[in-house]
RNA sequence: GGCCCGGUAGUUCAGUUGGUUAGAACGCUAGCCUGUCACGCUAGAGGUCGUGAGUUCGAGCCUCAUCCGGGUCGCCA
C-alpha cells in the first residue's frame, strides 16, 4: 500500500476536462479493462469518473501497479490530461483520459457484497447492512447531494426572510400526547427520564413568548412508532414559527419557499398561489386528506339515485344514516378481470367496508346487483357518474366516514394500476379547516386531532362544548402529490380560551399543570399572535428526487422494526450500564 | 398486533408431477489480448436451497412452526 505523500489532489474526477493539462485525482476503482498492452483504470468519486490510461509508454513500475488494480480500490493518480483516440459521449469526461505518471495505491478492497453499480436489483436489506458501500453508488450519492442542496436552499430563503436559525433541546420534558416518546433515562436523577422530542413544538413557541419573531430550524424529531415508507422513527422538519402574522402569512411565506426551492434545484416553475381545498370537501372528493390530485376517479355521492333501488346494502346504509358513493375507474373495465375486481373488494373489505358493488361496463354495462334494479335504474347510476362503454364503476355502501376511506384507498390502487397518474407533475395543495377534534373509538372521548395548543377557528367556538364533530380549527397541511409535506397551524395565544380548550379535552387542571404548565405560565406574561409549520425535509426531498421511499434521501435508514441493518442498533447493554441508571428490564424480545 | 409479498452460488434469477451429480448470467480467481468504455476470449473456484420439525423409500419443491426483509391496516396529538 503506498501513502499519497508528494500528492495533492487537484481536481475530481467529474472535473478533469482540460487536455494538456497535469492534474492529481483521487477515488475509488470504479471499473478495469486490463487489453494486455494498454489498461484502462476507470475511476469515481462523487462528482463523476476519469479514464485513467496505462500503456507501453508508461512508466514500466506504474504499467506493472496498474494491473494489480481491483474493483474499490482507492488510488491517486498524477498524470497529464491528453484526448482519448475514440470518444464516449455518455461521459462528461469521454473526450479525455488521464495518462498516468504516478499511480498510488491508497487502499485495497476485499470483493464487495455486490456490485456498486448505478443500476442495481441488489436486495435492499444487503445493501443496508453495507449501506457505506450502497452509499458509494451514484443515484444515492445524487440523492444525497439532492437533500444537502435543499437544506442549503431552505437556510438561504429563511434566512433572507429575517429568520433567525435557534437550536431547541434534544432532551426534553416527556409530553405523552400524540405520538410516543423516545425516552432517555436519567443518571443523576435516578427513575426521571428525557424524551426525545416529536418536534420542538413547544419550544418554538416559547422563542415567540420570549421575542425572536421569527425562528427556523432544522430540527431532528423522534417518533416511537410503526415505520412506513414514508416515515422514519427520526426524521428532520424545517421547523418554523412567526410572530405577527395570521395562515395567510405564514402560507405565503412557505409557497415563496416552495416555488424557490423548485425553480433552483429542479428549474420547475410553481405557479402561485398553490390550489387549496378545505379538509371536508378532500374528504368528500377524495376520500383521503392528503388526495393526489394528480388523476380523476373523484368520488361521487349517488345516495339519493340509488334510495328508491330496493338492494338491501344499499338500504341498510341509508337507514343507518350512512351514504352509497361511487368512483368511476374511466377506462378500468377494459383492464380489469373479474378476479383483479374481488382483489379490490377483498382490499376494500381490509379496510372496514363490508364490500363493494360495482358496473363493469365492457359491452354492455354488467352490474353486481343486477336483479335488485327496476327498469331504468341502472341507466340512472350510470348517468349519475357519467359512465360510458369502457369504464368500471365501483360503489360502497356503509357510514359514510368508511365509504369515504375506502373509496379513496380503491380511488389510489386503481390509478397506480391503470398507470394514469403524471410522474412529472407536481400538484401542491393546501387542505385548510381541519377538524379540531377526533373521535377515539377506543376510549369513547373526543381527543385533539393536532396539538392541544392549535387555535380553532373563531366561528367554531360557540360549539365548543356541544357539538365538537363541528369545531375547525386554523390548522392546515400542505400535500404534495398524495403525500403530506407539511403541517401548521396558529396558535392559542388567549390564556383563558387555552383553558377551555383543555377542559373541552377533559384535561383536570392537575394534568394540565403537570405536562404544560410551564407553557400555560408562559402565555401569562403575554404573547403576540403566531403560528408556524413543520415542512418534512426528507419527504420533500424524496419527492423532488423522484424516489419512492425515504432510505433513498436518508444516509443511514432504518428499517420496519426500527432497527438499523448495518449497526444493529437498537441493542443490549450491559448490566452495569443498566444499574448506574437505577433501570431494570422486565421484558425482552426472547419472551 | 392483523393482512399481503418475498428468502436457491458473492449478486440477480431459473429449477417440470416430489426422483440420479441443483443450473444460467453477472461478479470473483488464473491465463491471453495495444484503444477499451456494460471490452473480448479460455479455464476455474464457488451452494447447510433462511432456520427447525414433519409427511415420504426419497423434499429446493408438500405440511406446520419460526426468523429475516418489504408493502399495508392499526398507530403516527
Amino acid at each position: 500500500m503506498d501513502s499519497m505523500k508528494g500528492l495533492k489532489r487537484t481536481h475530481y474526477c467529474g472535473e478533469v476536462t482540460e487536455i494538456g493539462k497535469e492534474v492529481v485525482v483521487g477515488g475509488f476503482v470504479d471499473r478495469i479493462r486490463d487489453k494486455g498492452g494498454v489498461i484502462f483504470i476507470v475511476l469515481r468519486d462523487r462528482t463523476g469518473v476519469v479514464q485513467l490510461m496505462f500503456n507501453d509508454k508508461s512508466d514500466p513500475a506504474v504499467f506493472e501497479k496498474a494491473s494489480t488494480c481491483r474493483s474499490e480500490y482507492v488510488l491517486m493518480a498524477k498524470g497529464e490530461v491528453i484526448e482519448r483516440e475514440s470518444k464516449n459521449d455518455k461521459l462528461k469526461t469521454g473526450n479525455v483520459e488521464i495518462f498516468v505518471s504516478d499511480l498510488r495505491i491508497l487502499s485495497k478492497a476485499e470483493t464487495t457484497p455486490f456490485e456498486i453499480t448505478n443500476e442495481t436489483k441488489v436486495n435492499e436489506e444487503l445493501r443496508l447492512k453495507y449501506r457505506y458501500l450502497d452509499l458509494r453508488r451514484a443515484p444515492l450519492q445524487q440523492n444525497i447531494i439532492m437533500r444537502h442542496e435543499l437544506a442549503r436552499v431552505t437556510r438561504e430563503y429563511f434566512y433572507s426572510n429575517g429568520f433567525l436559525e435557534i437550536e431547541t433541546p434534544m432532551m426534553m420534558k416527556s409530553t405523552p400526547e400524540g405520538a410516543r416518546d423516545y425516552l432517555i433515562p436519567s443518571r443523576v436523577h435516578p427513575g426521571k427520564f428525557y424524551a426525545l422530542p416529536q418536534s420542538p413544538q413547544i419550544y418554538k413557541q416559547l422563542l415567540m413568548i420570549a421575542g425572536y419573531d421569527r425562528y427556523i430550524q432544522l430540527a431532528r424529531c423522534f417518533r416511537d412508532e410503526d415505520l412506513r415508507a414514508d416515515r422514519q422513527p427520526e426524521f428532520t422538519q424545517i421547523d418554523l414559527e412567526m410572530s405577527f402574522v395570521d395562515a395567510e402569512d405564514i402560507q405565503e411565506c412557505v409557497e415563496g419557499f416552495i416555488q424557490r426551492a423548485f425553480k433552483e434545484l429542479l428549474n420547475i416553475d410553481v405557479q402561485l398561489p398553490l390550489q387549496r381545498l378545505t379538509f371536508a370537501d378532500a374528504m368528500n372528493r377524495y376520500g383521503s386528506d392528503k388526495p393526489d390530485t394528480r388523476f380523476g376517479f373523484e368520488i361521487q355521492d349517488i345516495t339519493d339515485t340509488v334510495r328508491d333501488i330496493d338492494f338491501v346494502v344499499f338500504r341498510n346504509a341509508v337507514e343507518e344514516g350512512g351514504s352509497v358513493r361511487a368512483i368511476n375507474v374511466k377506462g378500468g373495465a377494459a383492464t380489469y378481470t373479474r378476479k383483479e375486481i374481488d382483489k379490490l373488494v377483498e382490499h376494500a373489505k381490509g379496510i372496514g367496508a363490508k364490500g363493494l358493488a360495482y358496473i363493469r361496463w365492457a359491452d354492455e354495462p354488467n352490474c353486481s346487483f343486477k336483479k335488485f334494479l327496476g327498469e331504468g335504474d341502472l341507466e340512472k347510476i350510470c348517468d349519475a357518474v357519467d359512465a360510458h362503454e369502457g369504464d368500471l364503476v365501483l360503489i360502497c355502501a356503509d357510514k359514510t366516514k368508511t365509504v369515504l376511506s375506502t373509496l379513496g384507498a380503491i380511488r389510489l390502487i386503481c390509478g397506480k394500476r391503470l398507470n394514469v397518474i403524471p410522474d412529472d407533475k407536481y400538484n401542491f395543495l393546501w387542505i385548510t379547516e381541519m377538524p379540531f377534534f377526533e373521535y377515539d373509538d377506543e376510549n369513547n372521548t373526543w381527543v385533539a386531532a393536532h396539538h392541544p395548543f392549535t387555535m380553532p377557528m373563531e366561528e367554531c367556538l360557540e360549539y365548543l362544548d356541544t357539538d365538537p364533530a363541528n369545531v375547525r380549527a386554523k390548522a392546515w397541511d400542505l400535500v404534495l402529490n398524495g403525500t403530506e409535506l407539511s403541517s401548521g397551524s396558529m396558535r392559542i395565544t388567549d390564556f383563558e380560551l387555552q383553558q377551555r380548550m383543555f377542559e373541552a379535552l377533559g384535561m383536570t387542571d392537575e394534568e394540565i399543570d403537570a405536562k404544560f404548565g410551564f407553557l400555560v405560565d408562559a402565555y401569562r406574561y403575554a404573547a403576540p399572535p403566531h403560528g408556524g409549520m413543520g415542512i418534512g425535509l426528507d419527504r420533500l426531498a424524496m419527492i423532488m428526487c423522484g424516489a419512492d421511499s425515504l432510505r433513498d434521501v436518508t444516509a443511514f435508514p432504518k428499517v420496519q422494526n426500527a432497527s438499523e441493518l448495518m449497526s444493529e442498533c437498537p441493542s443490549v447493554v450491559d448490566k452495569a450500564s443498566l444499574d448506574v441508571l437505577g433501570i431494570a428490564v422486565t421484558k425482552t424480545e426472547e419472551e
